[in-house]
DNA sequence: CGTGCGATGTATCGGTCCGATACATCGCGG
DNA sequence: CCGCGATGTATCGGACCGATACATCGCACG
């Protein structure tokens, strides 16, 4: 898991671990914590080894305008190579039964602008199906096995119940979108030109109304 | 966290491995998916080498053994000893930081009905504390830095506001419930007696009422 | 003027837990 | 009578986390 989003971010651009790991962290904020340097480091290495990333000693080589945000030190750039890319699209091709738990799911949706839309929909729909298994799972608890639970486990269950069938609703509606046609597939997966800011893909879910 | 989830268990009746993952997977369903035995067996094997638990052959002595309706074969059956009920107790009390990640606050909510209604209460704020700084930071990521992001991101970013959102208010709810008095503190919690049914703790949250 | 503190930055270690795998028994239906 | 799914115990490699260590930088506060 840690390794595809590694990937996924270094397509964007070279990247030391801190931003790294602030990087993950902004982008995968609404399904984990944060990514510890206990994982990121070693994976960091591991990629290196297999030839998917480079290191890319920090230099001020060109003249091109330069956010000040950062200061250059003895830090370790890290830059994604063709092998890398390589790899990073056979992960988004494989998509197995994992992609479909809590953590898989989100880091692939996350990279969902550099998935082709066919496997967009069959990750959205592996993941649904996972949904419902779960959500048949509680159902089948709170009703066959309610009175050997107590009050607590049983809230708890309701609320994850509920859980699921909202996101089951939410994944409908996504899947509804991504098939209804326009698809821009991928706005921008080539090595070339710097900095992009936005070209917007599909909106995927548009109905923001009710509110109770 | 699986060992306070298994000293838990092992307060309702003794179990083997087996039968401790369904338990466990249908108390712990509604925030895990199951159990590994990988986890499992290790931790029953640290709990045992502790002293928390003991090994309770459930073959009698004799060779000779007619089948009666169930089958037993050589099946380990764990039981919680004075000690591991301490240790369950301390464990409770100590209700750190970890305990309001996900999966943690989920198995300590699982086990309310054997916390004390202090705990309860400090668990619960805990946890809201927690899901409020994660919602902040979601909300920050989509205000501040919506337009760095891709729409795909985005979305995922709003689900996961709006998971947040919904969490804090059940979790008022549920403190609400708590200081609003009644409180049960434990219904059962002795050795003694096989099953027991149910005798209702106090009903953590009783509207079920809107639905979009 | 200095000093300490929070942000930036890299790195390791022990421990928990998962997923795959292996193996053995039992009851049941084809 | 044979296979197959449920029951049951167990191990191994690997992913990831949390704590910890250490070093530099800018700046706010005394």
């Amino acid at each position: 898991m840690l390794e595809f989003a590694i990937l996924g971010l270094l397509q964007e651009s070279p990247m030391h671990g801190y931003e790294l790991r602030k990087e993950l962290t902004a982008k995968l904020g609404a399904i984990r914590a944060a990514i510890s340097y206990g994982s990121l480091y070693p994976t960091l290495r591991r990629l290196q080894a297999a030839g998917w990333i480079t290191e890319a000693a920090e230099t001020p080589a060109t003249a091109e305008e330069v956010p000040a945000l950062t200061s250059r030190r003895g830090r370790v750039v890290y830059k994604i190579t063709a092998e890398g890319k390589e790899r990073f699209a056979q992960l988004i091709a494989q998509a197995g039964p994992e992609t479909y738990d809590d953590t898989g799911f989100g880091v692939h949706f996350a990279f969902f602008a550099r998935t082709d839309q066919a496997t967009r929909l069959r990750i959205l729909e592996g993941r649904r199906r996972k949904i419902e298994e779960r959500r048949e799972g509680l159902r089948d608890v709170l009703g066959r096995a309610a009175e050997r639970l107590d009050a607590y486990t049983l809230e708890l269950q309701r609320h994850g119940l509920d859980a699921c069938e909202r996101e089951v609703r939410w994944l409908e509606e996504l899947i509804a979108n991504e098939r209804s046609g326009r698809a821009p597939t991928v706005p921008n997966i080539g090595t070339a030109g710097g900095r992009r800011e936005d070209n917007s893909p599909p909106p995927p879910g548009e109905t923001r109304n009710e509110r109770p």
